[in-house]
DNA sequence: GTAGGACTTCGAGTCGACTTGAGGTCAATG
DNA sequence: CATTGACCTCAAGTCGACTCGAAGTCCTAC
């Protein structure tokens, strides 16, 4: 994942003490931001407010990010891509000792998000097939239908 | 679906005029109704509510049942068990001419239904892709795979 | 200096399928 | 006749991830 350089880069700016406000680079609005990131200001802001992203610093009250806010919200919705919910995704970003690699994060969350996976893919496959079986029910009417069920799950 | 004889007791108790409201065998109780068919009786009175169930009479106040509820009831978790939600097993009750025959209600819905399971399978099948990927990630903090995923998707 | 647009906060609304709670009623039993 | 337990109605709460609306603020351009 990203490559040696650009470790490196990423390892000076995390080392800047976050100082020289004006000047880092581009400042971005909510609204600038949430365009990068592909998703709504009122979201950015509900983040913020579940604890998941802050901005750099505010200005006249307006919130201002830098480019590693539209990073964090780049991970926050490929996390949701994979099905994790914010709760989770807070998890991924502080519920473990600062010290833990993004792989063993990303593993102790994914091993249990596969086991749910794989029961609501069990779970597909159980209705597809009643589906397809009660779709070659004779029944008259659903009455005589919902006897049939009720006696014997309809065959 | 239900033997000949059964289809036959069926039509019978069908056709009779719904009278002897005491005589008809058992009456049952919300409690009694919501027992037999697993489910609470909040739960009857809500389907009640949408237009799902009704109970044959009422005695001070009390729903009072018959066996046809408890069958109705049935036929709803059965449905709800195959994915459908309740304004689809409205549909399902109420949304066809008459003479419709339970098959083709069935098959009507289930085919929709089943185009939303694929579409549903396969979404797992990419996030289940997506979280293998993602534990073999190697970069040192959440920070740096952020930025990767922002850069390429992290690989 | 004023119009417009983007921003701010805060509370409430949304969706579905119920559950929970308050306050009251009914029937059977001791 | 009092208690108990099951029932009644109606409104509000739950869950998650937001969105929407109102009322107000800030910056930029003309």
């Amino acid at each position: 994942m990203t490559t040696a350089i650009a470790r490196l880069r990423r390892a000076i700016i995390v080392a800047m003490p976050s100082a020289m406000p004006s000047a880092t680079s581009s400042e971005l609005t909510i609204g600038e931001v949430a365009r990068r990131a592909g998703m709504s200001p009122s979201a950015i802001r509900y983040y913020e407010s579940v604890g998941l992203v802050e901005p750099e610093r505010r200005s006249g009250g307006r919130r201002l990010y830098g480019e590693i806010a539209v990073e964090r919200l780049a991970l926050i919705s490929f996390a949701k891509e994979m099905g994790f919910s914010l709760d989770e995704v807070r998890q991924l970003l502080a519920g473990f000792p600062e010290e833990t690699p993004a792989g063993a994060r990303w593993t102790a969350l994914a091993t249990s998000k596969l086991a749910e996976l794989e029961a609501e893919a069990q779970r597909i496959e159980v209705m597809r097939g009643a589906l397809q079986r009660i779709m070659r029910c004779r029944c008259v009417s659903v009455e005589q239908c919902a006897h049939g069920i009720a006696k014997s799950h309809c065959r």
